[in-house]
DNA sequence: GATTAAAAAGACCGATCGGTCGGTCTTATT
DNA sequence: AATAAGACCGACCGATCGGTCTTTTTAATC
């Protein structure tokens, strides 16, 4: 079986260039990505892009499914890799603050500045963001369900937790940019872990601090 | 003692610029704000900004400052008027929702917008906007340690109460706009509430719901 | 009523935006 | 070897950006 290296060369570009692009729209957001400077970033000529997408917009939801599946990588597999129950619910969101301390983005998060631009806009491109933040939120609701049917996770109520972890994870973001570093992850991370405890019969099976 | 026409003239068309603007920058960001656009929303020519104005830099820590003024008056103050300890604290989580379910600005929220826009972007504007922010997180800090000195609330750390608050406020501006509605409002409510009760002697002094 | 100054508008400028067009280079097919 | 197709580029287009310059309108002062 043959491949066509024509092929080959035009994939290997249009993951480089949609890897450059999260990167800049983490710091610019998905709008005041430009193809002017992105061409600069990723090495290429502006014109080139159009042999990969016909327009922005469709270069914008594939932006995010990249940055989508940099998501699930860098977080959610490796929370996945934690032990079905209270463990790897607070596994979601240690390797969230894992991503955000570690600074994998140089704008902190894709997500957080691709949805303010995007959250007023209607079209393709916050339909693919909406599915993207429903994904999210469903994974948390069940594996948040996943413990409380363990016993591990005592809620009657796993959408109101979900929301909870989500927003104290997501504030870390606008707080580390804007404010200090370390007492956003750090109180984050207490936050969350708090939480669970006074919520799990079982607490041991969470970090101590 | 008589007053210059000409100058109030100025002062109320620079006000109703400004006012014209936080609503704008609410939906399109404080960079997504544009002089054509904002002339057309105003109702006055381009170039007559820059009587008020030197240059874009400038107008927009003016409106930050007017977005702040709004804060300050319909949420800081309102919440202000409580008696002072848990409910005081309550008060501002529960006017920032009213804020937020009133839609009083039609992007949501100027500041979770702007924050966006300039976390990355040093300069006078980032440095108001984080002047903003400080202040707000400051104010939550000082609510919450006076509650606790009354013996109104439990905590060893205001600052991770606060920080608490300010997400589980602040995740509702995306969840509304990308996600339901209701159901973030409500949980954004309950959130802060059971928490607040669980930290309180007498929780009786807030809502029951 | 003439002069002066602030407010506002109109015409315009260089830069950059998203996007098009014609063409080159590389690689697979025949 | 000839042809076709995908990848890629430089030049260019109309629109809009932030901003300047000149002029007109409005209102206070003399």
């Amino acid at each position: 079986m043959m491949v066509d290296g024509r092929l080959v060369r035009g994939r290997r570009s249009r993951e480089a260039i949609l890897e450059t692009a999260v990167a800049l729209a983490s710091v610019d957001g998905l709008e005041g990505l430009t193809f002017g400077r992105l061409a600069v970033a990723a090495g290429v000529s502006k014109s080139g892009f159009f042999t990969h997408w016909p327009d922005k917009e469709h270069l914008q939801v594939d932006v995010i499914g990249r940055a989508a599946r940099q998501w699930v990588d860098l977080i959610v597999s490796p929370a996945l890799g934690e032990p079905a129950g209270v463990r790897r619910v607070w596994g979601l969101h240690e390797w969230r603050l894992r991503f955000y301390a570690e600074e994998v983005l140089p704008g902190g998060c894709f997500f957080h500045t691709a949805e303010c631009d995007f959250d007023d806009r209607p079209g393709p491109v916050r339909d693919r963001l909406l599915e993207a933040k429903r994904s999210w939120m469903g994974l948390l609701v069940s594996v948040i369900t996943a413990a409380a049917e363990s016993g591990e996770l005592t809620t009657d109520d796993p959408e109101l937790l979900a929301f909870e972890i989500d927003a104290l994870g997501g504030a870390v973001v606008p707080h580390t940019r804007l404010l200090d570093r370390e007492p956003a992850l750090r109180r984050s991370r207490a936050a969350v872990l708090q939480r669970l405890k006074s919520l799990s019969p079982v607490p041991e099976l969470l970090p101590e601090e």
